[in-house]
RNA sequence: GCUGGAAUAGCUCAGUAGGUAGAGCGCGUCACUCGUAAUGACGAGGUCCGGGGUUCGAUUCCCCGUUCCAGCUCCA
């Protein structure tokens, strides 16, 4: 959708970018001999690929119809249509679109030629054989440049014109395409792979998680396994926040309006909330979609010292969203949820090393948990939006702070206007699942607003009231999204310390029935989750099936390791085993699982 | 919320040119008692998503709804 015609910066020059920007090209030749009275939007080279955005009126193209626009591709491709460039002048270019009623193109021209991007006093255009479009290219020679069976049409779907919901639904067409038919067979067996990680799918085969109908879209209820999961990252949560010097404090999930009119959330973030529910006579109660404001009354509830600064409370809170219905996805997306949340009231002396601690916290987190493959994004305000509270030079204050500690602790970030809380500037870790589709999954935020808006404030040492600054931070995210991250990244294999099942005790036969349960109940008196495979299947069965359950630990227990007073200890993450005594089992369990161990990754090593 | 697609056994899916359905896995029973990824036999499971319509008859065709999937939008 970047169609400015600047400088070609680096990237547009690849042979890749042609190879995609040219097949965008030719698979709107294709669809406009399908549909000659399609009018044509946007049609970029993206990750992966290209698409095209089309306006079909009445007669719209469906996802059966992409087989035939795919041959017509090929078609196309055969002829060895050359792209050629032209250029038109502003006037000249505008009648050309407005005369083959390109009423979207029309549009764009006129705003390239109006805000000045367009530089010089020509539009580019390319044509290939009867297809002309307006592009800044470039392109490749000739459509015959296309490596045989290098893309593919991949779906079908729709986008709205620019982005902006109350402008036409248009019908995007994504391809698939790389430099070679190999490069293409191989991302599209890395896909299908991929796939296989999907939480929702491990999410149900480990039996994880489920959603009912009756209970509710968007609304999963967490199994005895998934409740492992929750409570081993809330122990590690109570442990690290402890250590941080946080206090721990629990609120209700259901609030008063009043609360919200004060916060701001109503009137302006009403929409992403349940509806409220009318209680006595005048009274409304909204379920909360964040714990913010009860964190701030418990801070007001009495007059601050400074020497109490700063105050730092947590809560693993349940929290609210009413989601619009499309959005949700699995655990990604919810309308229920538990959020790693606390709130840092601090003096303004204060932020720069409180925002540096949670950072610091952030980077433990990811770092131990091995989650590499995010981007940080600080989100900035953006001046000529409406969505965020209208004091410039806090902005610029608030920002030039967060902006800093970044800086110092030289840490890599992208900033993005319009990105930011409508209370406060945020640094953001995004994460993009199996799908591609990026999500935020922590976020800290630096709060000026809030402290006015709840008349927070604290007695400094001169005995004078001072404004205190808030910090809103959530590392570990929600459960949900954490989790279905983590199942992703893991493949559903997790380390010890988070397994549901941590040892899956294996007899090798019948007889060995009582002395592996005798060996469970041992492991259960040391809390460890435990479990014996009484069942009648055969060995290899069994070990299949602690395998498939992806246990990290399996414990072997023959008439051998019986004898010995030993277990045969084999772990997932690299199928090696070794013949272990069982007291020296146990104290390595009770280390890794002291450690935190992420023995689901092959070069841990645990023996 | 919008556009498109889908919904058949617990799961993955096949099928019926309109005559109420089948496989594999899983589950149950029995036999087997086994040393590192699937022992064998038998059996039980289905309002073919829900509601209307057309029809002698609808899981199949049409309409409406629900849910799921993909994308768009949104995302404190």
């Amino acid at each position: 959708m970047n169609q400015s015609i600047d400088v070609l910066p680096d990237h547009k020059k690849t042979q890749l970018y042609r190879l995609r920007h040219s097949l965008s090209h030719i698979l709107a030749t294709a669809v406009r001999q399908m549909r000659p009275e399609v009018k044509l939007a946007f049609g970029p080279p993206v990750e992966n690929g290209f698409y095209y955005d089309f306006d079909f009126g009445d007669s719209p193209l469906g996802e059966s119809d992409l087989e035939e626009v795919e041959r017509r591709m090929s078609a196309v491709i055969k002829e060895r249509r050359p792209f050629v460039r032209e250029e038109k002048s502003f006037d000249e270019a505008l009648r050309f679109l407005e005369e083959s009623g390109e009423v979207y193109k029309v549009e764009y021209a006129r705003e390239l030629i109006d805000t000045g991007v367009a530089n010089g006093d020509t539009l580019s255009f390319y044509s290939s054989g009867d297809f002309t479009d307006m592009c800044e290219g470039p392109h490749l020679d000739h459509t015959g440049e296309v490596p045989k069976k290098c893309f593919k049409l991949d779906r079908i779907s729709g986008s709205y014109w620019r982005g902006d919901e109350k402008r036409p639904m248009l019908t995007r067409i994504y391809g698939l395409a790389f430099e070679s038919a190999q490069e293409l067979s191989e991302y599209l067996a890395m896909r299908k792979l991929a796939m296989e990680r999907d939480h929702r799918k491990l999410g149900e085969e480990l039996d994880l998680f489920v959603q009912d109908n009756e209970v509710g879209v968007g609304l999963p209820l967490w199994m005895p396994k998934g409740t492992v999961i929750r409570d081993e990252l809330e122990k590690w949560a109570r442990e690290t926040e402890f250590l941080g010097g946080y206090q721990r404090v629990s609120t209700p999930s259901v609030t008063r309006k009043e609360l919200y009119l004060r916060s701001g959330h109503v009137p302006y973030y009403e929409d992403s909330m349940y509806p409220p529910m009318p209680v006595d006579e005048n009274d409304h109660y909204y379920l909360r979609p964040m714990c913010c404001p009860h964190h701030h009354k418990i801070y007001a509830s009495r007059l601050r010292s400074y020497r109490e600064l700063p105050l730092r409370l947590c809560e693993y809170g349940n929290v609210f969203r009413y989601e619009k219905h499309g959005s949700l996805s699995g655990l990604l997306r919810v309308r229920a949820m538990c959020m790693n949340d606390a709130h840092i009231y601090c003096t303004p002396e204060q932020v720069e090393a409180e925002f540096k601690a949670v950072i610091a916290m952030y980077q433990m987190y990811y770092g131990h948990l091995r989650m590499g493959n995010f981007r940080v994004r600080l989100s900035l305000h953006d001046k000529s939006s409406d969505k965020f509270v209208d004091r410039y030079e806090d902005w610029e204050h608030s920002e030039d702070i967060v902006r800093r500690v970044l800086d110092n602790l030289g840490i890599g970030y992208e900033e993005e206007a319009g990105e930011a809380a409508f209370y406060g500037p945020k640094v953001d870790i995004q994460v993009k699942n199996l799908m591609g589709r990026e999500e935020t999954v922590s976020t800290c935020q630096l709060d000026f607003v809030m402290p006015e808006r709840f008349d927070l404030n604290y007695v400094d040492a001169n005995g004078e009231r001072k404004r205190p600054y808030i910090l809103h931070r959530a590392p570990l995210s929600t459960h949900e999204r954490m989790i279905s991250f983590l199942i992703e990244f893991y493949g559903g294999a997790f380390p010890t310390w988070m397994a549901p099942v941590q040892v899956r005790l294996v007899p090798v036969n019948a007889e060995l029935a009582e002395y592996a349960q005798g060996l469970e109940a041992k492991l259960r008196g040391a809390f460890f989750r435990a479990e014996t495979d009484l069942s009648d299947e055969s060995f290899n069965k069994k070990i299949r099936n602690a395998v498939t359950q992806k246990t990290p630990n399996i414990w072997i227990l023959g008439k051998q390791e019986m004898e010995q007073g030993t277990v045969t200890w084999r772990r997932y993450a690299t199928k090696d085993q070794k013949c272990v005594p069982v007291e020296d089992a146990l104290v390595m369990l009770e280390t890794m699982r002291r450690d935190r161990a992420m023995d689901n990754f092959a070069d841990v090593n645990i023996w």
